[in-house]
DNA sequence: TTCCTAACTAACTCGTTGGTTGCTTGCGAT
DNA sequence: ATCGCAAGCAACCAACGAGTTAGTTAGGAA
């Protein structure tokens, strides 16, 4: 398995790859470095996956994956869906920030990625139908607002991020709540000013 | 004025960058491209800037300023200023790019931002100095959820947000609706699982 | 008018980087 | 054993891009 195998060589430029777009982004990623750290011949990088742009699509494809399959949905408890995203985000913060990149990098969506979310928005239309009213949250715009509070410190300026809570613990005690009381108490006139 | 103006090409200059760093970072912008969007020669980005990352930092710092002092803080009505503060990120969508960038390229908080938000912070905890209680939101994690769910849309993934409101005017209203309800009902037990 | 300085410019340098080429090496089938 | 082919490699290259240099032009002061 340790010589000649080309399936391990290529998860191996692919780990490297995650990292080096993580920390770099696709402009600022570097192709030798990712042969260096893959402990791989650069040509394998083009010979398996074409060139760095598709590369990069590839990581952020896989990275998205990774995090569908590690972050069940579960529409009727967005509570315990936060706080297990949240939970994620923790743990992988070079996919979060590979998402970043990519939304800065490579606008769009692929098509994985809309049948991911698409799926989640129907789920959660169908456990919470009277979502849809006008003025109020629609299953969309739910889930907008429970991926931003569960990314929220991790998206902080750091100004302002040195001065919130560093536990991570306590950061998702108090994701959970909001998502708790936010869906749970909701305004009935229009927001008052 | 036309003629000769070094103040006038100093700011065409920064236009420029702005404009270039906000569309493609740090790592992805080209002086070469500045000098021509700006009608200046590339020699007086580096005469007046110093160098390319120089050029960025002194941009973020004048989309910094400007942001502070287009959105005055209100301690006292969060749900105000969190619309204020997303109608600006609508407005100034370079501006909340250039911040994401810097995140991503050169993390770090400078001096001026981090005398900023510590003003923000200690005017809330004048205001709110309940906050404080363990368990509950300092007055810095409240600031986190205030820019997190401002900037929610404008930071959700495409296929997302695709799916989720497109009209500002309702996203405002959920904005300040979802703090206003955050804000008066905060709940009593621990975020239940 | 003549000088001096600041504003401005064209043309170059040179290290870097994405991508390629031609070759060698090991492995499995015949 | 040897042939065929996929895996792997070192060296190369053209283009690019940040930064520099040596010079020209305008305009105000003496």
């Amino acid at each position: 398995m340790a010589p000649r195998d080309a399936e391990a060589t290529r998860r191996r430029i692919l780990d490297a790859a995650l990292a080096e777009f993580a920390t770099h982004g696709l402009a600022g990623a570097r192709v030798d470095r990712i042969a260096v750290t893959a402990k791989a011949n650069k040509q394998l990088i083009y010979a398996y996956y074409g060139n760095k742009d598709q590369l990069f699509d590839t990581v952020v494809e896989h990275a998205f994956q990774h995090a569908h399959d590690a972050v069940p949905f579960t529409p009727d408890d967005l509570v315990s869906y936060a706080a297990t995203l949240f939970d994620y985000l923790v743990e992988h913060p070079d996919h979060l920030r590979i998402h970043e990149w990519r939304r800065l990098e490579r606008p769009g969506a692929t098509e994985l990625e809309r049948q991911l979310f698409n799926e989640k928005v129907d789920d959660l239309a169908e456990v919470q139908p009277n979502y849809g009213k006008k003025g109020r949250f629609s299953p969309a715009d739910v889930m907008v607002i429970v991926v931003a509070l569960a990314s929220a410190w991790a998206l902080a300026p750091a100004a302002l991020r040195d001065l919130a809570t560093h536990d991570p613990k306590q950061q998702r005690s108090l994701i959970a709540g909001s998502i708790h009381v936010l869906t749970h108490y909701r305004q009935d006139s229009d927001t008052a000013r």
